[in-house]
DNA sequence: TTTATAATTGCAAATCATTTGCAATTGGAG
DNA sequence: CTCCAATTGCAAATGATTTGCAATTATAAA
């Protein structure tokens, strides 16, 4: 929701990631980016298609640029659960490994910085013969603002 | 994948919670708990389909008879991040609240008991004003057979 | 700056899991 | 055995996401 680093330091190190993959930097692709930045959390396709500027891109291009941001390690893929992509945007040196509570009422989302214990995992991993072991973690509930409000929708 | 409890032990509890919301025990119905009982792991809508003995029935009947059974509470319903819903049935007593470590491979599934801290869990509804929280929580990686024969698919 | 060309985009049609409207069928209470 | 709400089959509708293809464009190279 909010802008916390300056937005023009995320381009060039965009820029770099691109081109180390012979991809180019273009309209769509900066927009995505300056969007998914002022928005901290998680967001659709389809939001985000609905926040591109005038002239703006296709949906498909959305889609498309999210997975290439996607592949090269720049955002984020996020599931809640109820079929739609989310897709939140990596702080650099961030793996962007986090968790989120969302609300079952209004879709209101947190994030948890609270994570699945490692030693746990690694004990999972092992007792299964696996080499390497990740989670998806999200929690679920009625937001406070929701819970009074009893019955209706935020 | 075994069958632990004798199948004719479910039929009659599944018969009661039916009756009691006014449901009727039909074929497919009794088809799909005694495929769930047999294959102790997540299953898709497709794989009860074709399970489904001669005669079968449609594959809508399969989508609506299992959200009756979730909805009744005697299936769980869980979500390994493609799309496309799995179902397990409900031990009598067990609230169905496990987790699972699935192949990113083969899609092997393994279930897991370990669960999320209660404890942090709690915290972390207290903090943000939560009455009550829950979570899904799944892990991935590749089963040792898929790490063996690198590259190919089990 | 101009050129050459691989990457990107718009658009429409295709996918895929899941849902739904509706008419025909059926389980089971009385 | 009767009756009727619950169920089912079928086909069409959904909704998110993907894809084929021809037109457009970013950009490295000349
Ligand atoms: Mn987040
Ligand atoms: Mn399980
Ligand atoms: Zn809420
Ligand atoms: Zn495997």
């Amino acid at each position: 929701m909010s802008h916390c680093s300056h937005p023009a330091a995320l381009l060039p190190e965009a820029s770099e990631c691109l081109r180390r993959d012979a991809r180019k930097i273009t309209g769509p692709r900066r927009s995505i980016l300056e969007i998914l930045h002022r928005h901290s959390h998680p967001m659709t396709s389809k939001e985000i298609f609905a926040q591109m500027p005038k002239g703006g891109c296709n949906l498909a291009t959305v889609y498309r640029s999210l997975h290439l941001l996607e592949s090269i390690g720049l955002v984020k893929r996020y599931d809640f659960g109820d079929n739609i992509a989310r897709f939140e945007l990596k702080a650099s040196g961030d793996d962007g490994h986090h968790h989120h509570l969302i609300c079952t009422r209004c879709s209101t989302v947190v994030k948890v910085e609270t994570c699945f214990p490692p030693e746990w995992e690694k004990q999972i991993a092992r007792e299964n013969g696996y080499q390497k072991v990740t989670h998806r973690l999200e929690f679920f509930g009625v937001c406070p603002r929701c819970a009074t409000q009893n019955g209706e929708v935020c």
